[in-house]
DNA sequence: ACTATATTTGCCAATATTTGTCAAGACAAA
DNA sequence: TTTGTCTTGACAAATATTGGCAAATATAGT
């Protein structure tokens, strides 16, 4: 269950050498915590993206995207009708 | 927070003059559940679905279209980068 | 192989959310 | 007022989610 998030989210700590630790410090969580986030395996909450975002110099709303577009596909997938409904809901989108 | 699904379930059980007391005792569930679930304000399990769409006669892959669009809708409400996400979810969907 | 450090995993208890049921309320028609 | 339909809110039980801990596993260096 690998997130598009997650694997950003890992690749931009390794790239800069970051340890989970020194991650999990300034999110004041616990390492597995983070372990877990980078691998999908836990949702990670708006508030704390913010956070990572400052921590791994990326930009914010490249991440919130990347989040949303998580939450989408867990809804659609393996749904037959997941093509339509993303039709329609992009439309109702675009009406503002 | 209306639901396209609860509005189309409540405008084909009207045109057919269903009370919510037969639909509910289909479903076997309260009436205030039935009532609730036309108005947007519990969710509808897709078992359930399949019997609506029995019961009032409707296309069932309509209502699940419908079900599908409004979950999406509410990951989406609100969230700057909809738009974004949604194109990306679905040019990941594209390629199946 | 041994050691030290980093990450992952499984499990737990606390908390939060969801669920269905029930009773009371609103509303219109007669 | 009485009757019938639908709505609303409160409640507890069931279920899900949460973060933390500790044990297990991986990784790198010597």
């Amino acid at each position: 269950m690998a997130t598009q998030l997650g694997d950003k989210i890992r690749e931009l700590r390794t790239k800069q050498n970051l340890l989970l630790r020194q991650v999990a410090s300034k999110l004041e969580v616990d390492t597995s915590i983070i372990s877990k986030m980078e691998r999908g395996e836990r949702p990670i909450k708006n508030e704390q993206l913010v956070i990572l975002a400052e921590i791994l110099k990326a930009d914010k709303e490249e991440l919130q995207t990347l989040w949303l577009a998580d939450q989408l596909y867990n809804v659609i997938e393996g749904h037959p009708m997941a093509d339509e409904a993303l039709k329609s809901v992009t439309k109702k989108i675009k009406k503002k």
